[in-house]
DNA sequence: CTATTATTTCGATTATACTAGAAATATTTA
DNA sequence: TAAATATTTCTAGTATAATCGAAATAATAG
């Protein structure tokens, strides 16, 4: 993962709100949660979840299917462990060496 | 580690700038590197990096420790690791119920 | 004290993000 | 077609962040 994609993502989970919203999805499960379930388990204004979800979905941690009326929203979870794991990766190499 | 807290702390990372200088401290490793070799290593302007160096510390994930002239900035791996594992934690309970 | 090197503060510019109400669009059901 | 529900687009106000040059402030060495 390239350091630009990386931070790109991580100023994206670096929202409140949309952190919020990833972490709901996240407990969701893979078969995921409409549009508007989101919007009124965590009350936010419909707009202003459409806007978060368009920058999430940017960033690959989104993936939206839809059925019927319902737009069903879940995470990427290979998304999110390439996130958490480039920053493991870059940085657990040194912890163990104390030595320096 | 409160929603917020990793919010912000994820935030500051997002930065591409803070995350290399945050991927430069890692390969710096524990006893860290002046201010000035990581400006002059990154090309990075001095009063935008102390900027920055200010928002990492902020947020914890930089320690400072000043030896004469040279202020020596080091990662603070324990904090990186919270990051890590809030997005881990809160994440990967699911990764493995496929079954919903 | 003076010079040198290191780092920070100040100030200003520019850009981008967050938020949400109102209106518009889409999709299904009756 | 009309009504109901779901989601998005439009628009705009407000706030906050990124950037960096110039000047100011340490801190040490000579």
């Amino acid at each position: 993962m390239k350091l630009e994609d990386a931070a790109e993502t991580l100023a994206q989970l670096g929202n409140p709100t949309r952190l919020e919203v990833v972490r709901y999805l996240v407990k969701a499960g893979p078969s995921g949660v409409p549009v508007g379930s989101i919007q009124r388990q965590l009350k936010i204004p419909a707009s202003t979840l459409t806007h978060h979800l368009k920058h999430l979905k940017g960033v690959g941690l989104l993936m939206q299917k839809r059925e019927k009326t319902n737009l069903w929203c879940s995470i990427n979870f290979d998304r999110l462990h390439e996130v958490s794991d480039f920053l493991l990766e870059e940085c657990c190499s040194f912890s163990l060496r104390e030595s320096d």
